[in-house]
DNA sequence: AACGGACTCAACCGCCCTCAT
DNA sequence: TATGAGGGCGGTTGAGTCCGT
């Protein structure tokens, strides 16, 4: 039997969001929750795969997210799981508040990788290279932070994703102490600058004249909910299919512990349409 | 200033997992 | 228990940007 494709090819728009877009999934989601993504783009306007609005959401869209390149204690910390968990990105985005692993994928691979051959560490094993790395490529002058803290080169010592009964308790890691739990590296996720500061879209998107702004809006129904079999959660209910998944996530997975008063308010706000 | 290679990252693809029936 | 639908995840791609020559 064929697999069904995730959404109806013909008129599917593909490639980069428009503002537009972004304004009718921003404010879709904000006012009924993230709730069955296939029903998503009709319900809201959008020419899209429901797979696709969810990606743009949850990589770029989403209000709790942070911008700009890892710093070096989310540098650290992206290494440290990686050792113990492998390339489940999503597991090791989970650790770090505001980050996506989409980002984490690609910070991974066009920074981390490197930086870890330089140092003759093997980016998919952790362990040293083979190759006898001389002391001049063994230093790596822009990376003084990375000189040593998880990645002994003494075998015994190494953080390994396999074998060590270390590893396996920590890829459930609900009961097990990382780095997250003690790093300076959260406390400086939190306290950093919301992310739109710095994109004048998203600046937008999450000001008030955005909210105010109805041109835009979708024309769904709750008709067009009930098609779908879904509850047209209206704003004033806080059981919210995204309130709910924020709950049972956690602040902290879903990053709201992010959220200022005023970003929750936002949030109240976007009901009031 | 122009060109070409390197780099970055948003977005897509397709497989896998989970859950409802 | 089997099956199908939907969501999630990791790998990959390609357009845009940066940087060195």
């Amino acid at each position: 039997m064929g697999r069904q494709p995730c959404c109806d090819k013909l008129g599917v728009k593909k490639g980069p969001w428009t503002a537009e877009e972004d304004k009718k999934l921003v404010n879709f989601i904000l006012t009924h929750g993230q709730c069955c993504w296939r029903a998503v783009p009709k319900l809201a306007g959008l020419r899209r795969c429901g797979k696709s609005c969810r990606l743009r959401w949850t990589n770029y869209l989403r209000p709790d997210l942070k911008r700009g390149l890892l710093n070096e204690d989310e540098e650290q910390l992206v290494i440290d799981l990686h050792a113990r968990l492998g390339n489940r990105w999503s597991k090791i985005a989970a650790r770090l508040p505001g980050r996506t692993d989409n980002e984490i994928k690609n910070h991974w691979n066009t920074h981390i990788k490197k930086k870890l051959i330089k140092m003759g560490i093997d980016p998919v094993t952790h362990e040293p290279l083979k190759k006898q790395v001389s002391p001049q490529e063994s230093t790596v002058p822009c990376d003084a932070n990375y000189d040593q803290p998880n990645f002994n080169t003494d075998h015994d010592q190494q953080v390994l994703p396999k074998t060590s009964g270390h590893a396996s308790s920590s890829t459930d890691n609900s009961s097990t102490t990382t780095p997250t739990e003690n790093s300076s590296s959260v406390d400086e996720c939190r306290s950093s600058e919301p992310n739109s500061d710095n994109d004048p879209l998203m600046s937008y998107i999450w000001s008030e004249a955005f909210l105010d702004d109805t041109s835009w809006n979708f024309q769904a129904t709750r008709e067009d909910f009930s098609e779908f079999g879904v509850s047209n959660s209206s704003s004033e209910d806080s059981n919210s299919p995204w309130f709910l998944d924020s709950k049972d996530l956690g602040d902290e997975f879903f990053g709201l512990s992010c959220f200022s008063d005023m970003d929750l308010s936002i949030l109240d706000m976007s009901g009031k349409h």
